[in-house]
RNA sequence: GGGGCGAUGGCGGAACAGGCAGACGCAGGGGACUUAAAAUCCCCCGGGCUUCGCCCGUGCGGGUUCGAUUCCCGCUCGCCCCA
């Protein structure tokens, strides 16, 4: 009696004998060619969830399909331990970051290991150990020695929830909240520490030689923007203030009579006069109500309101207002600019709306090159094209040819003219903005920074690294950074002149950690680098990379930075970090109907006041429920949502020829409170927070409960189903709603060939030798499947990899019940067979290939099955017969028959004689191995 | 408003290069085995009709072609990104 498949029983075994054996390992072997493949790793939140088996577990199975391949397969595994989430957790609770974030760690190796992955846990990087962010702390360094960091202060966008700086990917959307808890962000002045990113922002749009999904390329190179060449000019106030602007047009600077100032500026706050407050503050609240969308709105009446503050034109001494404006965005450029009215058409609106004065500085040229003066009192609308310069003091008359970029030699002459004075100097201007790297927040790398009163900032010497975190500290319930208020760690002595000094308290944002943790892999056991050097030479670039799209502008551009980077200091060569990128859907939560309710009441305005309720029990057939209904003192339908005072109930019915059925829903508010007495089958005591409600394909989150637990998954399944699902529910690159039942189908899958392996393996061959055709038909089903699993492995298309199998399986049902089984095809079938499953789900083929067929111990160093092309070869094809088009008949001919004579047996069918009906074919197409088709 | 992606049975999805639409699975129906259930095995399963056959059918309207789920134009809806 053969045993039954039991994973529970499996998987654990031959999890632990792969790791005692040290089966995935992966060391430099110069005999085999590499293949690095790399998924991104998870934030240590203490929980894998489904997404992560989701991204890793078919990333694994490709980078198995790649070692069965024959390349020496690099697939490493590790934790991005640093961020807001365990310190927010630490001010609430009062436990040490340091110790959840380990537990937690702890807990998701295990999890990890269940997966049955090849992760080389040998390499395995923590990004919040000293021995990973001192080489943070080092790169810093280098950084900051190749003149890749500056600091400066900036308005920068605050969460003042986390009470931190965010960086503008991590603001989100129109209403700009933050990414992490929804807060609006706002606005504050800062000394910050940023990456020059943007020296790289044209070589960063070029992705030369690269596999990377065309959305992915299209979002970095909207991010990036284009290039826009011109100047920052200083204007300072009356009273010394800095307000530093961008213009592409330094030539209209003469021609600047007021200056406008994004309304939520917080430099407003330091230039306003008392007397002004007021006014500001209130335009200030009104501007906060209108919508980015509708202030960029070329048609929009402009509205503004004078500061009472003044500046002054550093080109003429000129005494200009300034003015805050919502036409100026503080996401745009520096959030204040010069305004030309003359010269550009929204300061022209602006100035004839608040009656301020225009002033024409470029004069468009005739047909002869001669000037035409502008005049002010006639303009009706700006002038924004090339002529001469005006009224430009030392400039005037400079010629001005084509009014945008630096190779306009007028353009160019003006911006050296302000370089020569130090007002201005050239700048590039894009919409990508430089990296933000500091954050004040304790659980991060401390920026390697120190701050002496004469020497000014200097990086902490390469050999007292690491900066370590203190870890005897106190959590403010504000969430600002401990650092700031421990007593002694900021105290340090000045690298230069060894006189006291303060260490910086910010942190860096932990993107930097993932922008290099691909090179951490190779050799996170070195000393004395961050990586490896002989690894390096050996693994690097990684071949694939697999992680979400969410990452696209965000870690994708920063690690593609970094490494260009680092090229130009010589660390590392090539112009690119990770050659492939795919990226995996998201697994959604699967939708449910809710209980049907009758519920008496009485209306109060638009709600019910529900006096009884009562559930159908939950389950019950659609079909089977009562008929929708809103009265007067009674309503019944489908609770669609509730919260702790109230449902909604849906009145009428789900039409399913309705192409939006959840758009149509007619849903009442029920009041329920103590008095309402609730009936629920099954459940004694019940209140209306038992009831279920309906759920459409949304993101799995907690609060909706339709979030599945890969543990849970795992124990019920096993992990070789919850592997295979995963990758055959849907296409990978688009993710799709959870199905409790359809993955029943691939369990069975796993049970159908655990049968029939155990039940003809080693059975002794039949007389004589019978069936030679559907021993043929066999061995060409098993080499096609060869064929498309290989093709789907290379293509990341694995929901048709299970398909083909389970084709395949449904073949050897057939040729079983043929009586093929003890012939050599039927052998080479189950070898193929686990061969091919091996990579998807690598504990049921390793127990099938030892236990069961006897083979050598691991399939997981077995070759790649090959297809033959003589097993492939069909003997004979059939033959679509098309008559103008429409399919009419179909023959079987053998594979090498000849136009003519396919062409004569087609004209000989009846279907097609009966569709002629006497007339002679105007024309035949025939297309070999195809079809043929007649047109009359 | 701009850009991108998508729309195929009751459901998830196949269809490699313009050539048999609906592979594979779920759900549903029928049968075998069984005391019964589960499991397993076999068969049916887009719609319609005057059902040995015929007609329609890949969001909608056009076009190219002998032939279009596939290519082109326009539209509708949905999702994502940007503003």
């Amino acid at each position: 009696m053969p045993r039954s498949y039991d994973p529970g029983q499996i998987e654990p075994k031959w999890q632990a004998r792969w790791e005692a054996d040290g089966l995935y390992h992966s060391d430099i072997d110069p005999d085999k060619p590499k293949h690095y493949a790399l998924t991104m790793f998870p934030y240590p939140s203490g929980r894998l969830h489904i997404g992560h088996w989701y991204a890793m577990t078919p990333s694994d199975a490709r980078a198995r399909f790649m070692r069965m391949k024959g390349y020496n397969v690099l697939f490493p595994m590790g934790f991005d331990a640093f961020g807001l989430p365990a310190e927010n957790a630490a001010v609430k609770t009062g436990i040490h970051p340091k110790i959840s974030t380990y537990q937690n760690i702890e807990h998701m190796r295990k999890q990890l290991r269940s997966m049955g992955a090849m992760f080389d846990w040998r390499r395995e990087v923590v990004t919040c150990d000293p021995e990973y962010y001192k080489w943070n702390q080092w790169w810093f360094i280098q950084f900051y020695k190749h003149g890749l960091v500056y600091r400066k202060k900036a308005p920068v966008d605050w969460c003042p929830k986390c009470n931190t700086t965010l960086a503008r990917e991590q603001v989100i959307g129109e209403e700009r909240v933050c990414e992490r808890c929804g807060t609006p962000v706002i606005k504050k002045n800062l000394a910050q520490w940023f990456f020059r990113i943007t020296d790289y922002a044209e070589e960063l749009k070029r992705f030369d030689g690269l596999d990377w999904p065309e959305r992915v390329k299209t979002l970095q190179r909207h991010w990036i923007g284009e290039r826009s060449e011109g100047a920052t000019v200083i204007f300072r106030t009356e009273h010394g203030h800095e307000l530093e602007v961008f213009t592409t047009r330094p030539d209209t600077l003469w021609g600047a009579t007021f200056m406008v100032i994004a309304p939520e500026h917080p430099v407003l706050d330091e230039i306003v006069p008392p007397e002004y407050r007021q006014a500001v503050e209130d335009y200030r609240f009104q501007a906060a109500r209108v919508s980015d969308v509708e202030r960029m709105a070329e048609e929009r009446e402009k509205t503004g309101v004078f500061t009472g503050a003044y500046a002054i034109n550093p080109v003429n001494g000129e005494r200009i207002p300034i003015w805050a404006a919502d036409y100026v965005l503080m996401s745009y450029g520096s959030g204040a600019i010069m305004a030309v009215p003359a010269h550009d058409q929204r300061d022209f609106e602006f100035a004839k709306k608040f009656g301020l004065p225009i002033r024409p500085v470029i004069y468009p040229l005739d047909e002869e090159g001669n000037p035409i003066p502008l005049d002010a009192a006639t303009m009706t609308e700006a002038y924004t094209g090339p002529g001469v310069m005006a009224n430009s003091g030392p400039l005037s008359g400079t010629r001005i040819v084509k009014g945008k970029g630096w190779d306009d030699p007028g353009i160019m002459k003006v911006i050296e003219w302000l370089e020569e004075r130090g007002i201005g100097k050239r700048a590039v201007n894009y919409r990508l903005r430089d990296w933000l790297i500091s954050r004040q927040r304790y659980w991060g790398t401390p920026i390697p920074m120190v701050y002496c009163e004469k020497c000014g900032w200097n990086p902490v010497p390469e050999d007292q690294l690491p900066v370590e975190l203190p870890e005897d500290v106190e959590w403010k319930p504000t969430g600002e950074s401990p650092l700031k208020f421990h007593p002694t760690w900021k105290q340090t002595t000045c690298p230069v002149c060894g006189g006291p000094a303060e260490r910086e308290t910010d942190t860096m944002d932990t993107f930097m950690d993932s922008s290099w943790y691909h090179l951490r892999y190779l050799g996170p056991w070195e000393q004395n680098w961050p990586f490896d050097k002989r690894e390096y030479d050996y693994w690097f670039p990684v071949d694939t990379y697999t992680g979400g799209i969410e990452h696209a502008t965000m870690h994708l551009l920063y690690v593609r930075f970094f490494h260009k980077a680092a090229r130009d200091m010589g660390i590392v060569h090539g112009d690119e970090p990770m050659m492939q990128l795919r990226n995996q859907g998201m697994v959604l939560g699967e939708p449910r109907d809710g209980h049907f309710v009758i519920v008496r009441g009485h209306w109060h305005d638009t709600t019910f006041h529900a006096e009884e309720i009562e559930a159908l029990p939950y389950g019950t057939p659609r079909e089977q429920w009562p008929s929708f209904y809103k009265g007067e003192d009674e309503i019944r339908g489908e609770v669609y949502g509730r919260d702790e005072t109230s449902l909604k109930v849906r009145v009428n019915p789900y039409d399913p020829a309705d192409n939006d059925p959840e758009k149509h829903a007619q849903l009442v508010v029920v009041q329920v409170d103590e008095n309402t007495r609730v009936h629920v089958p099954g459940k004694e005591q019940a209140t209306h927070l038992d009831l279920i409600y309906h759920l459409g394909v949304e993101k799995m989150s907690k609060s909706k409960g339709n979030v599945v637990d890969p543990d849970d998954l795992v124990a019920h399944y096993g992990a070789d189903t919850v592997r295979a699902y995963l990758m055959f529910f849907a296409r990978w690159d688009k993710g799709g709603p959870w199905d409790s039942k359809n993955i029943q189908g691939v369990e069975r899958w796993l049970r159908r060939v655990w049968n029939l392996v155990t039940e003809t393996a080693g059975a002794a061959a039949p007389e004589g030798s019978p069936q030679p055709q559907a021993r043929r038909a066999l061995r060409r089903k098993v080499h096609q499947t060869i064929q498309r699993v290989t093709r789907d492995f290379e293509n990341f298309e694995f929901n048709t990899i299970v398909a083909a199998l389970m084709e395949l399986l449904n073949a050897m049902q057939q040729a079983r019940q043929a009586g093929v089984v003890g012939t050599p095809e039927w052998d080479e079938a189950l070898d193929v067979y686990l061969r091919l499953m091996a990579p998807v789900t690598p504990h049921i083929a390793e127990e099938l290939w030892v236990e069961v067929l006897g083979k050598p111990y691991s399939i997981h160093t077995q070759p790649w099955p090959e297809a033959d092309p003589d097993a492939l070869q069909e003997e004979e094809v059939t033959l679509v017969v098309q008559v103008n088009g429409k399919v009419r008949d179909r023959i079987q001919v053998p594979v090498g028959i000849s136009e003519d004579e396919a062409v004569a047996q087609a004209l000989a069918r009846p279907a097609v004689q009966k569709r002629l009906a006497g007339r002679e074919p105007r024309k035949v197409i025939y297309v070999p191995g195809k079809l043929v088709n007649i047109v009359v």
